[in-house]
DNA sequence: TATGAATGAGCGTTCATTCAT
DNA sequence: AATGAATGAACGCTCATTCAT
């Protein structure tokens, strides 16, 4: 009994963070209603309060969640076992091709929102946030590290540098993408940066 | 009287659209209220309303100004006149540099802000962001065009495709400097980028 | 809870309705604030915004309301079986004992207020204003071509402008009993309007 | 030098008298602002509070412009000389031609709302509006006594009561006109109620 | 005397939150 | 546990009124 109500409560908590999540990137989090949310999670209003005690509390849920998934996305990217170059090639083109998949503006609307919400409340929404860029950032970095070692990638460059350079511009990707839409081939941008980071020839290697 | 019309009104447009653009950075657009923006100019909230006929609109003058501002900054940056690959670098570091100038986390987020919500009103407030954005890409890709022809740069990358992956680092480093703040060289995001421009040798090259 | 449903909500918007128009009619449609009404009502003024999307989509059901009331009382009043003659009396009777009843000031200001607002917004409001009146005027019209028939109106006269006549003369009463309280004696008007239509003797019989 | 101020002062008063005046019909008193007001009397909003102390004021004002307008007009209609039912005639005459008149809309409204406000605050606006219309039925009731004397009516009828009943019968005429519009001819109200008072055999005449 | 920019109280309306059912 | 009607504190905005010029 006592388990068939865990159950039930933390699958209508998973229901309401969805819905949040997916009402936070369409309308954005200041304009998305209690009503909306509840409409969206097939609940009344008043029963999220059930669940989050306000608001703020149902956004830092969504934030959780969110850096969580986000994790467990990478984990499974990164797990490549052919070459350490093929798994930064994988995990580059899939990131990239999601950025012209379906929901893909509604994902960016809401990670530019938690972006925003975290830088303004450092203290209570940042440090996820942070926690999971540079778990990425040495993701990549790591992999980096593995390819000079195995002789893909010249070894003169910095590793910690290229993987903040992956990352920027797959961020600015999204941006670009979000803003000009189908206006720009923003896959580009992933086979330049992939193949700059492989066939770059360093100053010093001159 | 008319003895403050001209001057005086453009004086107090202006205060306005500065506190705007503040508190649009600082707490969000939609979590900024008209009493915020004018305490903030001085003003009385109603006064407000001489200027600019709502709030909406009051948005649209803040849109106008950043891209007014960030065309003259880029106008100002393409001046340069020693050589195409020069003014690149040049153009790269000015804008990287300001990344981590006085009042670059405010003006980052008002630029997500600012995205946000052309996102979600393309028509209304999409337009000119567009243009400014293509108009950057165009920019830089004349410039490397140029740097190409002076062979500076390898003729065998495409241009545009160099131009856009040069915005999305930036906009990108944009992004981490204000999630990661100071736990992050973004230069180096810039170092790397140009000389990756710079010394990369092409497939078809080998 | 489903325990309240439809009652509740009719009751409730009954009462909203019954606040709003004595407010209307005590202090101008105008004047008066949602506030107000909701205090009449006892209710907070947020909650008339659950059974009224606006104060002006309110209004309209006011004007609803009073067209509805207007015709039953009209239809009522109709149904005389003795004679069209004696249904003329009865309803002229009826008609201007209410101007001296309880609650006639606020009736005939509230009348005013939605005569001048359906003047200001013809399309929006003027609708069933008119059709009421047009009723009015075409039910009168044919109890007195009934009287005519039954010979007890001379048929020399114009039973449409007999029935417009008979209605000015009720209305005019009205303002008059609103501006002159008990200076005037306006039931004289009613027996005046009945006695000269039964008694008058045209131009063409003499 | 005292003299032209004087003469200025009262012309400037007579124009924002006017100017409200058509304010006030046009878009209802609560609905006009100062702003409009000083637009239409060619002003600054402040210049008006050298002349009123407040809207009230203004509004009280108008009051007495209208009534005294009104009164004048009533006189010139009564100083007819051929016959006192002549003089009635004509008298109905002029009036009823004025609800088909230019800005007879207008004018129902501004009488509609100054009778609306005076209704609400009787003791402040009340008594100039009463005085005028109670001169208005003494008026006509001298006439009628008159055409009694001179045995154009008949003797048996209440002269206070047919006074009543013709401004009652005109006031109404106003009010169908301004929500009737065209759709019927109040004219005919005129000619009937002449028509009437003028052939009624009494009941006792019988 | 006249101006019109500025004020500030108050409007219609929204929405996070509460609570009787 | 869930509902949804109700609350009340803001919000964007308007406008009668004031006052430096």
């Amino acid at each position: 009994m006592a388990k068939v109500t865990q159950a039930h409560i933390e699958a209508r908590t998973k229901d309401i963070l969805d819905a949040a999540m997916r009402m936070f990137a369409r309308r954005g989090i200041e304009n998305t209603t209690m009503q909306e949310i509840a409409r969206e999670a097939d609940l009344s209003a008043g029963a999220i309060y059930r669940y989050f005690p306000s608001k703020e509390e149902l956004l830092r849920g969504v934030f959780a969640d969110c850096t969580k998934q986000n994790r467990a996305s990478f984990d499974r990217a990164a797990a490549d076992t052919v070459s350490p170059m093929q798994a930064l090639r994988d995990i580059g083109r899939s990131a990239w091709s999601e950025l012209n998949a379906e929901g893909a503006r509604e994902s960016a609307m809401l990670s530019l929102e938690t972006a925003l919400a975290a830088a303004r409340k450092p203290e209570e929404l940042g440090g996820p946030r942070r926690e999971m860029l540079t778990a990425q950032i040495d993701m990549l970095g790591g992999l980096i590290r593995q390819a000079q070692a195995a002789g893909e990638i010249d070894r003169g460059i910095d590793a910690q540098a290229v993987a903040l350079t992956l990352l920027a511009a797959y961020l600015g990707s999204m941006l670009l993408a979000l803003q000009l839409d189908e206006r720009v081939d923003t896959y580009a941008v992933c086979e330049l940066m992939t193949d700059m980071v492989e066939h770059f020839a360093p100053h010093t290697g001159q």
